[in-house]
DNA sequence: GTGATTGCAAAAGGTTTGCAGGGAC
DNA sequence: GTCCCTGCAAACCTTTTGCAATCAC
C-alpha cells in the first residue's frame, strides 16, 4: 500500500484487509458492516473514498452487478459472475474460464488492449434447471 | 411487440424504435431526449417503466457500464463493451467474439444455462495506443 | 367497458461533496 | 509542520412508487 503511494490509516488498512482475506466482493455498505467492529464510527463515505483511493492506485477493482449498487474487491477482478434467474444466487465458476474469455476476447479485439474485464451472465444454474426452482423467466431473451 | 404481449403505446412505440433503429444503447435520460422531439412531454419515470415492460418482454436487454448509469438495447445485447481508458469512447467489437466469449464460458460454466451474457473491458484502443490522445488516465491498473 | 398505462410529484436508495478538526508522513 | 484523510451532514442523481385520469384492447 505505502508502495503505491496510498496512505495509509486504520480505516484504510481494515477495508484492505476485509477485501484480501475474504478475496469476496461487497458493497460498501457491507465493507462497513465488517470493519465496524473494529472501528465502530466509520462511516459509509469514509469507505467510498478509501476504496476510490485504492482503486485509483490499482489495488482494487469496481463492478457492477444487476439489483446490488457498486461492488468491490481486491485486485482485478476479471473473473464471471453468474447471476441465477431462478434463485438469485450470484456464482463464481472457475477462474480458468475467465482466462479463457480474456484470451477469446483479446484474440479479436482489433488492438484493444484489456485492461480489466467484468462479465456478467445471467441465466439457469444447474441446481434450479435440474429440480424445481421458484421465479424462472421467459425462457429465451 | 403485440405477438409478445406488450399493450402498444405511443410511448412505447417511439422509445421502441430509437432502440431499434440507432441500434445502440442509451441511458434513460438519454431515451428520453431523443423521443422528447416525437412526445415532448414524455416523463423518465415512463421511460424507466416501458423499458422495463419490453425488458420483461424479451425485447430490450439491460446493462450497466461503470460510471454511467444504466444503460438499454433491443434485444439480447451480449456483445461486448470495450470501454476505452484513453478517449473514454465505447467500442463494439466484431460479434464474432461475443460468440466466442459465450463458447468459452458455455464450456466451462458447470451446467449454467447462459442466456444473456454481459461483458465490460477497460483498456486502451488501438488508436490511443498508437498515436496521441486526449484525456487517458494512468496506464496500468 | 375494463384493466393497463401515463403524467405528475414525491420518495427511496446509493454515491458524492464541503467543511473543519485530526492524523500520517 | 504540511497536506491528506476522516467524520458529519447535506446535496445530488438515478430509479422507483402512489395516485387519479386516460388510453389500448
Amino acid at each position: 500500500m505505502h508502495e503505491r503511494g496510498v496512505r495509509v490509516t486504520p480505516q484504510r488498512a481494515h477495508i484492505w484487509r476485509v477485501l484480501v482475506e475474504t478475496g469476496d466482493h461487497f458493497t460498501a455498505e457491507g465493507i462497513r458492516e465488517r470493519v465496524g467492529g473494529f472501528l465502530p464510527g466509520l462511516e459509509l463515505s469514509t469507505v467510498y473514498r478509501s476504496l476510490e483511493a485504492l482503486r485509483a492506485a490499482g489495488l482494487v477493482s469496481e463492478s457492477r452487478l444487476p439489483g446490488e449498487p457498486k461492488v468491490f474487491e481486491a485486485r482485478p477482478a476479471s473473473h464471471p459472475h453468474l447471476v441465477c434467474d431462478g434463485c438469485d444466487r450470484i456464482l463464481h465458476p472457475d477462474p480458468e474460464v475467465g482466462r479463457r474469455m480474456m484470451e477469446a476476447l483479446d484474440a479479436d479485439a482489433g488492438g484493444f488492449v484489456v485492461r480489466e474485464l467484468h462479465v456478467m451472465a445471467r441465466g439457469i444454474c444447474a441446481e434450479c434447471a435440474g429440480g424445481g426452482e421458484g421465479a424462472a423467466g421467459s425462457s429465451m431473451a
